[in-house]
This record gives C-alpha cells, structure tokens and sequence, in this order.
DNA sequence: ATGTAC
C-alpha cells in the first residue's frame, strides 16, 4: 500500500484512507521523528492495520514507532467487540506484558556514590539474565505456574516476594483478570517453568537511575519523586513463556482466518473476532502470560530491594507498574456512543487521564504514571496521563529503535560501548557483548525529542527526567 | 521479543 501522509499539525499525522483501510492512520510525531525517514516501513503497518476488521476511529502511532511483526512497535489499535471486532497476537506482541516498574529509593544519588560499585555489583550477581533458563524461582510443576498464571504480581506477594502496597501500584492490582492457564500449552509451560524472576535479553534491564530535572512539583511528589532522588527502573516481560503462547495462537489464528472471513494485508497481523472461540482462547492465554511478565517483575523488584539494603540501607518503594504489550477489553465513546472495545497497545503505554477510576486514590489527581525508558547512557522519563489523550488513553512506551539489530551489530564494538558509558559514569553489568551492542544508544531515536513530541501531541505530560547511573543489562 | 526456526 502507499500511503498519503498530511500534516495536520506539527505534531501530529493523518494516513489517508484508502482500500482496504476501514479508518485513517494518525501518527503522533514531529517530522524529524517519522520512521520513514530510515527507510523503517512502519507507517505502511499503520495502513495495514486500519484494515482489521471492526477497527474504530483510526490506527494510531506513538512518536516511537517503528516496524514490528505485523503491527509496527508503537501502535494503538481499538476494535469494537460487538460489531466483529478482532483481537490480533501481532497487536499485543511476542513479550506479552512486557512493561516497566519503577521504584524510588529512600536515598539520594551523593550519598549513594561510595556504595554504588557494591551496589552495582550485588546487582549483577544477583539478577539472572540473558537468553535460556534460569531464574530467581524454580517452579515445582506446572500447577504452582498455574496459579502464578492466574494471580500475577499478588501470586510473589502471596508467597512473600513484597508488600501489599505493591499491589496498589501496579496496573490492575498486579492480576489481570480472566486468565486461562488451559489455554498456555505445554511447550510454553516448560519454557515457563525456570524462567520466573528473570530479565530476559535485547532492550530488557534494569537500571539505578536519578531524579534529574523535575517539570511538575506536585505531581512529582505524588509520585513520590524529588530532585537528586535514586530510582530502580526494570524493563521486562513474559520470556520465552509469552513468547510461545504468542506463536502457538498466531498459527491457530491464521488458520482460522478462512472461517472467519477476514482478508487481510498481512498475514503476520492474523487474528479472530475477540468473542469467538480462537479470540476467546487467545484472550485467556494473553492474560496468564501477562500475569507471569508481572510476577517476574515483582521478583526481580525484590532482588533490587535485597541488593539496596545490604549496600545502601535503603528501601525501595513502587512508583507504578505498568505494560506496554497488552490488549484489553475497554468502554470509550466513540462519536459519542460507549463500546465495549478491544484496546491493542503494542509497544505503547496505557494512559489513564486524572481521575479515572481505576487509579488508586493517591493518584486520582495527578493521572496515571506513564514510564517512558530511553537507552543506556540517555535520560528516561516518567509522565502523567491526560484527559486530551485522543488515543484511547496511550502513550510512547520508549525511545523507539532506527537501527536493526544487524545494523547496530554492524556499526557498534560491545566493548568500546562499555567503556564510553563507565568513562561517562554509567556502571556496566552486561549479559554479553553481542547485547550491549545492539541496543547502543546511537540505535534509537532521542528520546528527548520523543518525550516532547508526546507532550505536544497531547498524548501525556512530563513530570520527570530520569538519568542513568548503572546498567544492568540483559 | 525469543532455547534468533518447522
């Protein structure tokens, strides 16, 4: 398909629609930030998904976007369920709830600097990484995943991996509801089993951060943010789990489609209406892969507290926790009707506005917390959600890469990549060379620019720029 | 994203 692209205002595009698009394109993003300035095709996805089936208002893209499998990375897709809307795995992704927590520690980044080598070191022992096997939990069996599956985050607090104040501040109490183990097949349990509490590889890490700049005073300290304060951020998913559940319903999917009578673009965005049978299936599957990406943060999140007590005797408290792989079953006025919908967010973060009744009520004023992580060696940014969000409450979900991963191979040593970051203060604690290169700042888009194109796109509004002070990276 | 794959 080629697309007509119309500016509408400095920050924001129309796709224009044309067969097969049912609705148009709307690219949130200055010019410079446009993926097809590298040749990226991601806007062509925008256009390819403007073709599902019972798709509402417009297919969406966040600053960050950027190609993905079937859906570009940064998209925001709604289907209205009772008019045939479908659910799409290619919409959700492979990490399945992939999504970032952040955590604020009871301490400043002077004070820590004498203890950050041990800090980072703790951290590095300590925190399993890399591709394969390997966790902070064995699981017996895949009945105690089961009911990991089914609890989330509550299942490690449960069992004594963190506080129930955890719980309040994570997106949807920690338990996505409506998960359906029977539905996760026995090759992504096995995967599954020794993979509980583990960061994964590529852009998945976790970082010792500080407060840098702070734009919003008041929502800062609601929050619980201040200037020069040390943060723990973790970027993590489902690991080979969701990964599995995605490619076992993306085959059921496609061959599915014939029944269904769904012609589509492309095949990779193969999907099924989300109440019939394979949607349903699909959706049960989703939700136990999304609760195990949160219980492995909430394990991880207790590996960082174990580390900052015995090098720092600091605590560590949860800002928010939230994803951005996930599809959900959601009520917006479209044209001034309420739909039940099917909100697909890939690579794009929920953004509740002020006062939505699923935020905790410490939060009600300031609006959702949106977490935003740059690259290693560049700043991240936490933003609040606001009512003008024209994207069923979405956001950017990150820098958004420009270079493959070949590319960056191509162009970057993991070596020399490590000694600019310690020789500019950034702690390095890497799984493999390879890795690190590939997720090289210079292979993303500036995070900076993406941050401000989404507060002038109205999409959110800054509360805090983060900065790095160790790595450790997956 | 991922035991870089059926």
């Amino acid at each position: 398909m080629d697309i007509t692209l119309v500016q509408e205002t400095p920050f924001r595009f129309r796709i224009e629609r044309q067969d097969p698009m049912r609705v148009p394109g709307v690219v949130f993003a200055t010019r410079e930030l446009l993926p097809q300035a590298t040749g990226d095709k991601a806007l062509e996805q925008v256009a390819n998904v403007a073709a599902l089936p019972g798709i509402v208002r417009a297919s969406y893209a966040m600053p960050d976007v950027h190609w993905g499998y079937g859906f570009p990375i940064g998209g925001v897709a709604a289907t209205d369920i009772d008019a045939g809307g479908v659910i799409s795995p290619g919409g959700v992704g492979f990490d399945i709830s992939c999504g970032v927590r952040l955590l604020a520690a009871g301490i400043d980044r002077d004070p820590l600097a004498p203890r950050m080598r041990r800090l980072m070191d703790i951290l590095g022992d300590t925190v399993p990484r890399g591709l394969g096997p390997g966790g902070l939990w064995k699981l017996s069996g895949r009945r105690q995943l089961e009911e990991l599956m089914v609890a989330g985050a509550a299942y490690a607090v449960e069992h004594g991996r963190g506080v129930p104040r955890d719980l309040e501040r994570c997106e949807d109490g920690g338990t996505l509801a409506g998960a359906d183990p029977s539905q996760v097949g026995q090759r992504a349990v096995d995967r599954g089993l020794r993979q509980v509490g583990s960061l994964g590889s590529a852009n998945h890490f976790l970082e010792v951060q500080a407060v840098d700049r702070v734009y919003d005073d008041r929502t800062a300290a609601a929050f619980g943010l201040h200037p020069g304060q040390v943060c723990v951020m973790i970027h993590c998913g489902s690991r080979g789990l969701g990964h599995q559940v995605c490619s076992d319903h993306v085959k059921v999917m496609d061959q599915s489609l014939r029944a269904y009578g769904i012609q589509l673009p492309d095949r990779q965005l193969a999907c099924a209406p989300a109440v019939s049978v394979p949607g349903r299936d699909y959706l049960g599957a989703m939700a136990a892969a999304a609760n195990y990406a949160r219980a492995n943060r909430q394990l991880l999140t207790e590996a960082a507290r174990h580390a900052f007590a015995v090098a720092a005797g600091a605590e560590l408290d949860l800002v928010y926790d939230v994803s951005h792989n996930m599809a959900k079953i959601e009520t917006h006025d479209v044209d001034g009707v309420p739909l039940q919908l099917c909100v697909h967010r890939k690579g794009a973060t929920r953004a509740l506005p002020p006062g939505h009744r699923e935020l905790p009520d410490d939060l009600a004023e300031a609006g959702q917390p949106i977490l935003v992580p740059g690259t290693m060696g560049t700043a991240s940014y936490v933003m609040a959600g606001t009512a003008g969000n024209d994207a069923f409450w979405s956001s950017a979900h990150g820098a958004g890469r420009v270079w493959s991963r070949h590319q960056a191979l191509r162009r970057v040593r993991g070596e020399e990549l490590c000694e600019q970051l310690e020789s500019h203060g950034v702690a390095v604690r890497p799984a493999s060379w390879r890795a690190l290169a590939e997720e090289a700042p210079d292979a993303y888009k500036d995070v900076d620019a993406v941050a401000a194109a989404t507060e002038a796109g109205q999409l959110a509004r800054l509360v805090a720029r983060l900065v790095p002070l160790g790595v450790v990276k997956g």
